[in-house]
DNA sequence: GTCTATATTGTGATAGAC
DNA sequence: GTCTATCACAATATAGAC
């Protein structure tokens, strides 16, 4: 058996993962800006001079944790919505695995676009990281396949002509809002747990069709 | 005229207001817990002493501005959703009213959404300003017109059946998102400031046409 | 690698003169 | 009402023992 050094309190664990796991549940619910040290260091069972031995500073760790967040995340929405998959099923495989995905961490959209909003600077890396170094606009490398295949379809007069930015905008902006509104409509409709969860049920059935209706001539 | 107090570098200004204005601004664009009351203070063109002064707290100003912009935000988009507009209009109405006033504050749906995160019991606040005192379940009095009018049109087989939740997280979703998202947008798909204008532009004409065809039965 | 102790700075808040 | 000066403590970060 290997040398193996072991924690006082968890014999096994891989500390620095299990730090930047704690690091991400405590940015996640309380963003960036709100969370503290000292609640991460807590929550992962070591002590807050850990944290800098491993990532140096509260900026380092917040970078490690939205690159290993949003490096899940992103990559997966892209290469969804880029594959070949025909358009109709590629629609609903999308709604699908969104939904299905994100509501076991319901809050992390909202993390992923509020730190977007504040740390605009940290996407590009995020995204030539799917799909290595590209020029200027990266996403138009991106969507290439969805490009040819909305403008196959229009051609073909079964959807009105809609450009990827558009199509993503609205499969995307459906999915999403229901997960960063989830404290709005909570309380706005006296939801509780379950009946959200009913809720995401609903949406996940009706949106592919929505979406197809919608985009039809 | 009236013996009026003057400021010694702004004559006229009612300070106050001016405080509020700049923590609006800076908790807009920083976040809550990211904003500063030094920052605030300078923003208002006042010492940092008068925020406590006239709000108490930085906790207390929050709240003060949370209530200043969801007051403006959330009655006018419950009012226009509820209203006995017929249907069809209503949602063209909708999200032409709604692109128009958030493009002049593009990062204010942001905050609202953010901040119901952190703070979700300030909503219900919110609400029952719009419609007075109201039972549980507030947003059931207030969608009451909507949900007539969305049982009566599907009755009548014009759209499918469909609750007022789910067209409000439709419609509002829609609109929602490409504010929300902005940051990605513009640096995904290479954008700048014009481009971002030009593509709420093509959104405002399109949405209306589509939800309504993905509304059909 | 992990800890305790401590330095250092940031930040909300108050006291008191004017 | 508005300012300057300052307090008190919270929070990030580092030093150094083990």
């Amino acid at each position: 058996m290997p040398a193996r050094r072991k924690s006082a309190t968890e014999p096994d664990g891989d500390t620095e993962r299990r730090i930047l796991q704690a690091a991400r549940n405590v940015f996640v619910r309380r963003g960036t800006a709100g969370a503290r040290m000292h609640e991460i260091a807590e929550e992962a069972g070591v002590n807050q001079a850990l944290l800098h031995y491993y990532f140096r500073s509260k900026d380092g760790l917040s970078a490690a944790v939205f690159r290993e967040v949003a490096g899940r995340l992103i990559p997966a929405v892209l290469n969804l919505l880029d594959s070949d998959e025909p358009l109709e099923r590629k629609i609903e495989a999308f709604v699908h695995l969104y939904i299905d995905t994100v509501r076991q961490t319901p809050f992390l959209p909202g993390y992923i676009l509020a730190e977007l909003h504040h740390h605009p600077e940290r996407l590009p890396a995020m995204v030539t990281e799917v799909a290595g170094a590209l020029p200027a606009p990266p996403a138009a490398a991106l969507t290439r396949r969805l490009d040819a295949q909305l403008r196959e379809r229009a051609a073909a007069g079964v959807i009105r002509p809609i450009s990827p930015v558009h199509f993503l905008a609205t499969v995307l902006g459906l999915c999403v809002f229901p997960f960063v509104a989830r404290p709005m409509l909570i309380v706005a409709f006296g939801m509780d747990d379950a009946a959200f969860e009913r809720f995401l049920d609903e949406r996940r059935a009706e949106l592919p069709g929505f979406i197809l209706r919608g985009l039809q001539p």
